[in-house]
DNA sequence: TATATTTGTGTAAATCTTACGCATTTAGAA
DNA sequence: TTCTAAATGCGTAAGATTTACACAAATATA
C-alpha cells in the first residue's frame, strides 16, 4: 500500500442561523496575499492529534469566535481529483446551528474576517463550498420535519409564531397556523414559561421553551417527531 | 498551516445482503501475517489519483468481486487519536446493498477471504468496524422507512411476502400483511408481472418488480415513500 | 375429498389531518 | 372613549389515513 498517499484532511462548517424570518449563514474572507479574496466556509486542516470534532470546534474558535447550538457531521467531499493532484485535500464537512444571539456578536477575537450572509444574498465561494452549502440547506430542510432542531436556530424562549414562521421561511411552504400550533403542543415537548414578549401590535403573546429533556425521555419511549405539509 | 500532516484516507464499504428471512453483511479476512487474523470490513487506502467512490468501488472489486446495487457515504470515522497518531487513518464508511443472487457468488477472483455473515453472527471486527457496522444498520433501517431501497436487497422479481417479511425482519417489527400489501400497492411504484413463484405450499403467488422511473417521476411531483408501524 | 397453507380483496371503526370560524387582547387612530 | 387593525388562542366539522379484522380463492398433500 502507497506509504506516500499524502492526502491532507480538512474539515469544514457550515453555521446556520435565523433572525427576522431570515436564515443566515457565516462565511470568513479568505486571505489570498492580495485583493484576490474568496468568501468561504470557516475551516482548515485537521492537526494530527486532535479529532475531527475538535478541528472543527477549534477553527470556528479561531476564525469566528462562535459556540454552537447543535451540531452534526454533513458529508465528506473529497471528489475534487480535478485540482492538483500532488496538493489533494478532502474536506469533512460539519453542520451547525446557532441562535440568533449569536448573530451580532462579531469583532471579539481576530474573528474579524467572519461575516453573517442571508442564505439568498451568499457570493460565489472558494473551492466547493457553494455545493457543501447546498447540501447543507437539503439536511436542514429534512432534518426539520422529522428532528426538532428548530430550537436551536431559536433563542431560548420563543413565540409560537417565530417558530411558525422559522419553518415558513426555510422549507418555503405556506402553514396553517393553527393547526401548526396544535400539531407542535400535541408533542408535549415546548412549554409555556411565564414570560411575554414585547410586541409590536395585536394581542400579547406568551413565550414557549423547548423542553429537551422530555423530548430524550419521549425518544425512549419510541416518540417521533414530525412535521409535514401539505 | 502544518505541511507534514500526513493523516491518511482510507474507504470501507460496508455491504448488506438478504436472503431467507436474513440480513448479511459481507466481510473480509485481514491478513495478518501469521494466525493473527480478524475479520474487517472490505475496504482500504485511497489512491491519490481516484475519487473516494472510485475507491471504494475499486476495493469492493478487488477484495471481494462485488457489484453493488445501491451505495451512498454513510459517515466519516477519523475520531480515534488514541491509536498511534503518527499512523493515523481516517476511514469514509460507504453503505451498498446487493440483491440475493450475489450470496452465493464468492470464490471468483482474488475474492478468496470474503464471506457472507448473518447479521447477528458477525464476529469481532478490526479497528472500529463494529461501530461503523452498527451505524450502518441504523441507517439501514432509517432508510427502508422512507426510501424504496428495500427493493434493492430482493431479486428483479419477488413475491409480496418476501417484500414483507425483509420489512419485518430487518425492523424487527409486526406487520399486518394486508395493510402493508395496500400500502405499498397504493404508492403505485411496483407493477404485476404474468409470472408466478415457484412456491411450497398455498396459492400460487404473482411476482412483482420495482418500477424505478416512476418511483423517480413521482420523486418529482413531491411523492414522498413512507412506511410506518405501529 | 378433506385439510393445511398462503394469497388476494374488502370493510368498518378509530385516529389523524385539514380547513376553517371566531372570541380575545393589545396598540393606535378617530 | 370608541373603533379598528393586528395578532393570539381555542374549537369543531369534514375529509383522509391507518388499523384491525373477516373471509374467499388457489394450490399441495394427506
Amino acid at each position: 500500500m502507497s506509504e506516500n498517499q499524502n492526502i491532507r484532511v480538512a474539515v469544514d462548517a457550515i453555521v446556520f442561523g435565523y433572525q427576522n424570518n431570515q436564515l443566515y449563514v457565516l462565511l470568513i474572507q479568505q486571505k489570498f496575499g492580495t485583493n484576490d479574496s474568496y468568501w468561504a466556509l470557516p475551516g482548515g486542516l485537521v492537526q494530527i492529534d486532535e479529532s475531527l470534532e475538535d478541528a472543527v470546534k477549534r477553527e470556528l474558535k479561531e476564525e469566528t469566535n462562535i459556540s454552537v447550538n447543535y451540531f452534526e457531521q454533513l458529508f465528506t467531499f473529497g471528489d475534487d481529483v480535478f485540482r492538483d493532484p500532488r496538493n489533494r485535500v478532502i474536506s469533512v464537512a460539519y453542520f451547525a446551528l446557532v441562535d440568533s444571539s449569536k448573530l451580532k456578536v462579531k469583532a471579539d477575537s481576530d474573528a474579524e474576517n467572519a461575516q453573517w450572509f442571508k442564505i439568498d444574498e451568499v457570493p460565489a465561494l472558494a473551492f466547493d463550498h457553494t455545493i457543501i452549502l447546498r447540501k447543507a440547506m437539503q439536511r436542514l430542510k429534512a432534518k426539520l420535519t422529522y428532528e426538532p432542531i428548530g430550537f436551536d436556530l431559536l433563542p431560548k424562549e420563543f413565540l409560537f409564531s417565530e417558530l411558525e414562521n422559522l419553518y415558513c421561511t426555510i422549507l418555503e411552504k405556506e402553514i396553517d397556523r393553527r393547526n401548526f400550533r396544535k400539531k407542535i403542543l400535541s408533542f408535549e415537548i415546548i412549554e409555556e414559561t411565564d414570560h411575554f414578549s414585547p410586541i409590536k401590535s395585536g394581542r400579547p403573546a406568551k413565550l414557549f421553551k423547548f423542553n429537551k429533556q422530555k423530548y430524550n425521555a419521549l425518544l425512549k419511549k419510541g416518540f417521533h417527531f414530525e412535521i409535514k405539509f401539505a
